[in-house]
DNA sequence: CCTTTCGAACATTAGTAATGTTCGTTACGG
DNA sequence: CCGTAACGAACATTACTAATGTTCGAAAGG
């Protein structure tokens, strides 16, 4: 069992349970209780839960985004389809905005090895394109990095953007429905995806199909913006068929 | 003898007699020709030698900039402690605007412990306040990063700067004499430099005391505009009278 | 056309990270 | 105030990964 594995698995067990000691996630797992303490500790300093003296407490007792350490391992081969159909829809030569999130990072990696001009959105796509020097030329938005992920906000960022103009934004989001469009967890997340929007002649959605129907509490604008959305099969059809309907270019993968 | 050490060895051996072939530093180093040749290739992609059948030449025929991975490694000792005093001369709560180079570099791994708002003008900096969160604040400046060093410059970092003001920068530099003022190699860094010096109320510089006395081609400003310059013990003495008499505080470490 | 160099593929080694064990110290509950 | 359980530092051990060397067929140069 991976490093990754495990801490996936005793995340999900503290999540699912609102806690657990560290002898029963010992015995769940198969470690020792040594090291179950180290991942506590790892885990909490990534935000995933609380520890506790014993064993540790979850702390998504709101409904909030889950952190950014776990999303990274959920799905990945349906990320990485969809990540592979979006980098399709681009052409060589083309500017493309890159907005933070784990579906984009898989773009990242895929746009790398494109002779491409990308602004990523998020501090770890350009870390991906700045330590893997490929034909793909890198352009460094300002702003302050938020969370684990280093989604880039604030003025700057906004800033950066209002400065140029892209052929094509590859957006990721939280939320995503016909009736409330398209929205996010965080304010200043919105108010970049908002700007970014308006940036691009283009606008791709990338998003697994568990975030289609949802609805996060920050409104970036309505899903008629949105040229094109890239999907998984999970995504309800109902709101498939209403998307299509309101304009936009599904693809299922 | 480790991997950097051996780099740094056929680096030098290149450079000194302007080629050599596989064989040469196999001897030289002890390793084999295999070997040998990864490590070219490695170097020939950094910028640092060019590869040729049967060996390698060197690329510094004009008077350039050394490639970045081997001035990271060049007088550590004396970057270290140059660092440790700018550090020092820094308060806590303070807004620091930190040039790119080697020796920023450095004063970057100290500054990361202090409850400060830091903004680098190289990627390696950002990262490195990225990976290890600590108590300082970062903002990230937009720009497009140049080199292996990645640092950052063109038009949105110079927008960035425009948008803040600073109570610190930390400057370095490719060359700084009291007559000629100081210089950087290129023409965009020179930009960026002379972009930050004007957006911070105080300009602390950091170099090793090879650079005073030198003068690079892309003209920053005067030395006047320096408050405080940290240096090591190899500087010329004549030099540091000169620039103390132009009005700039020399500290010696 | 021959010689030398190159680099892919595998074997081997060295180095590093992860894990487990032990044991003294510390925090909580009575 | 004491006892028990949990904690975490230090070291031993294991597992993994990266670095290096070897071999050999292919390719480049003269």
């Amino acid at each position: 069992m991976s490093n990754a594995d495990r801490h996936g698995l005793i995340a999900k067990a503290v999540r699912d349970s609102g806690g657990a000691t560290v002898q029963e996630l010992a015995e769940l797992t198969g470690a020792s209780e040594m090291t179950i303490r180290r991942d506590l500790d790892t885990l909490a300093a990534q935000g995933v839960l609380e520890r506790v003296r014993g064993g540790a407490r979850t702390l998504l007792l709101r409904g909030e985004e889950p952190p950014f350490a776990l999303r990274a391992h959920e799905a990945v081969d349906a990320k990485r389809r969809i990540a592979a159909e979006i980098s399709a829809l681009v052409a060589d030569g083309e500017s493309i905005l890159l907005d933070s999130g784990t579906t984009c990072l898989e773009v990242a990696r895929l746009l790398r090895e494109r002779p491409v001009t990308v602004m990523p959105l998020s501090l770890q796509a350009v870390h991906l394109f700045a330590e893997t020097p490929g034909p793909a030329t890198l352009v460094v938005p300002g702003g302050q990095p938020r969370a684990a992920e280093g989604a880039l906000t604030g003025p700057l960022t906004l800033a950066s953007l209002a400065a140029l103009r892209f052929d094509t934004a590859v957006i990721g989001c939280c939320g995503l429905s016909a009736a409330d469009g398209l929205t996010a967890y965080d304010l200043d997340d919105a108010a970049v995806k908002k700007a970014a929007i308006a940036s691009a002649r283009r606008i791709l959605v990338a998003t697994d199909g568990g975030k289609l129907g949802r609805t996060a509490y920050a409104y970036v604008g309505p899903s008629s913006l949105l040229h094109t959305l890239v999907t998984d099969a999970t995504a309800p059809a109902d709101e498939i068929a209403a998307l299509e309907g309101a304009g936009t270019l599904v693809k299922t993968v």
